[in-house]
DNA sequence: ATGAAAGCGCTAACAT
DNA sequence: ATGTTAGCGCTTTCAT
């Protein structure tokens, strides 16, 4: 196949028109409206166009001209790679580009270089409109997004006066997971998160570094814990909070060492993940110690893996969010905007959360 | 934030530039050649931008006039979500998603309706060149995008004369692979494959369905076997090959149980993906059947879940997969094309094959 | 059923 | 350092 011939568009609809001798607006239907045209003079349109190596209209000029891209953009978490690797932003990403499908959008990842504070793709990127997944609050990113005069959804954020947005319950959710631990007996724990800001912090996260947190999903949580824990009077800035910046099990299983070492008197891990609370089922497992009996862990997300090691845990729809989030930027523009929708997260009891042993049992046995 | 003003687009670069007495020129460099501009002026324009909710230089504006859309096209298998679950569509995915990034390009993924045959998205797309992974080979939307003039780059697939592509040898990789076992004494032996062509057929696949199967990628993995086992005296049609149209563990373990209840004498399982051997695997355990005493099973890919449990297997790299499509599409385009990149594979022994037993040992123990 | 005219919003030579 | 001139390739009223 020649293909070599067409690096450079050989043929453009004007000139195909000049060819045939008929008015651009002619060549314009054959392929856009073929029912304003003899089905002869079509065939011929088309027929001369294969000849000339014409590839059909310019998708860039009939956008410009349409003022439809037909795409829509997704920004991402800083970094890509991260984001395909968490089952919760997979999903997500699988729900939007469900949707995207079914409406006939294309779907176009943004490239956010994680290391130059490079906004350009933003501002390059030909599309009808964002959604913005998970960013920090400040990135800059995020700022660009919203200066283009195009829809935006914004998922797992803080509300933006404005600006449409999907996302869960994170506080309550979290809060109803520790008040069944609380319930259960316990009062000493340690919580393992994800990264809470854009610098890197492996270790202790004060609680005024827990509260400045960039990423809104995680500050959430840990307030949601937080509250949960003060009401029967835990004093939260004495509750060990440990931070990592990778979000792996390998992480959750060195952050679950890190609270281990630190306070043997820990009866709980609550992670604000599935995947770091499974690294934090190894760690245990690895130090012999029994889950439930020993030690109770718990996890954020429901995805797969956790359900199938029975790992207690709050369920959230991701793949839902994602379509929730397309729906909501594909929608026929009601102008009732902003809309918020708020999905339902579900707890899932498990098996890896039990009252505390009481000291004794801890030297003698249950 | 009123952003419901910015809905149509209150300013052009024109009216801009006609607001501040000066030429387009001149607002078009503020935002694209900072340097030929006086520091002073640029400052000016940038803030009467602001002013006049001006959200810069429209991009597919831009791109038309530049010949650059800053985007790359992806077109993927048939079922999008079946992409998002497959490990190395995911990791193929991933790696592209990177080179992309990197060079500052928009991944587009080109919506793919599975029902309709309709081309057009693909023509919709504003990109600046494809990435086509796994479709069939007869598949519709392929020829859309050969038919359009940007560069393309194609893996596992077939070779398209004129046109870039990266894979692996898939045939060798498995032969070798049947050839361990061959030496181990495996002859009786069952074969457990994904879909073979567009059309649904879940259970055994004759050798021309085999041979005429639309699927690149399973139908060389498919010959690689039969070649192993011709030569040392196999009649490949009698070997049993079973079909899932579904890319599941839940279908390899229904495969598998086709396979060992239409032939008590199998002493080997050969999955053409690690996940389609996981379904085997645990379907051999509930069968009560040991692995490799037993039964001996074997996939092919190398995904994480695979080596974790000590499948044997082939490994082949993904993420470097998409990492060389995306190279591949984005080098500045030496005039050497076409190109054609073959990655290395790996053979992972794992722990799941061994000799089969005799039927002695079948009936007495070992 | 077909054509003429008028841009969509921008950038890149080429002046000055 | 700034302006002039010419389109990029297409679709869309509005005529005929």
């Amino acid at each position: 196949m020649a293909r070599s011939i067409h690096v450079r568009r050989p043929a453009t609809l004007a000139s195909l028109a000049a060819e045939l001798g008929v008015s651009r607006t002619t060549v314009s239907n054959a392929y856009n409206r073929p029912d304003q045209l003899s089905p002869e003079l079509r065939r011929r349109v088309l027929e001369t166009a294969r000849r000339l190596g014409y590839p059909g209209p310019d998708p860039v000029a009939r956008s410009l001209r349409t003022r439809k891209a037909g795409a829509v953009g997704l920004l991402l978490t800083e970094n890509l790679s991260y984001a395909f690797r968490d089952p919760a932003a997979l999903g997500f990403l699988e729900g939007l580009a469900l949707a995207c499908e079914g409406a006939g959008q294309g779907l176009h990842l943004v490239p956010v270089n994680p290391e130059r504070e490079d906004v350009a793709a933003v501002h390059r990127a030909g599309v009808d409109g964002f959604v913005v997944y998970s960013v920090p609050d400040d990135d800059p990113h995020l700022a660009a997004v919203l200066s283009r005069p195009v829809p935006t959804v914004i998922a797992d954020q803080p509300h933006i006066e404005g600006v449409d947005c999907v996302g869960i319950d994170d506080g309550t959710a979290i809060t109803e997971l520790a008040k069944k631990l609380i319930t259960l007996g316990h009062r000493r724990i340690g919580v393992v998160c994800m990264r809470l800001a854009r610098d890197r912090n492996d270790g202790f996260a004060p609680v005024e570094r827990q509260q400045s947190a960039h990423f809104h999903v995680q500050r959430t949580r840990l307030s949601g814990l937080a509250k949960a824990f003060e009401t029967v009077g835990v004093d939260w800035a004495s509750v060990p909070v440990v931070e990592r910046f990778d979000h792996s099990s390998a992480m959750g299983a060195s952050a679950a060492a890190q609270l281990l070492d630190s306070d043997s008197q820990i009866t709980a891990l609550i992670c604000t993940s599935d995947i770091l609370a499974l690294g934090a089922l190894a760690e245990a497992k690895r130090r012999g110690l029994r889950v439930p009996q020993d030690l109770t862990i718990t996890g954020f997300d429901g995805i797969v893996e956790a359900e199938r090691v029975g790992l207690t845990t709050v369920r959230q729809p991701v793949l839902e969010k994602g379509k929730a989030a397309g729906r909501l930027l594909l929608s026929p523009s009601e102008r009732t905007r902003p809309r918020s929708i708020t999905l339902e997260t579900e707890f899932l009891p498990g098996i890896t959360a039990a009252p505390p042993r009481t000291t004794e049992e801890r030297w003698f046995g249950p």
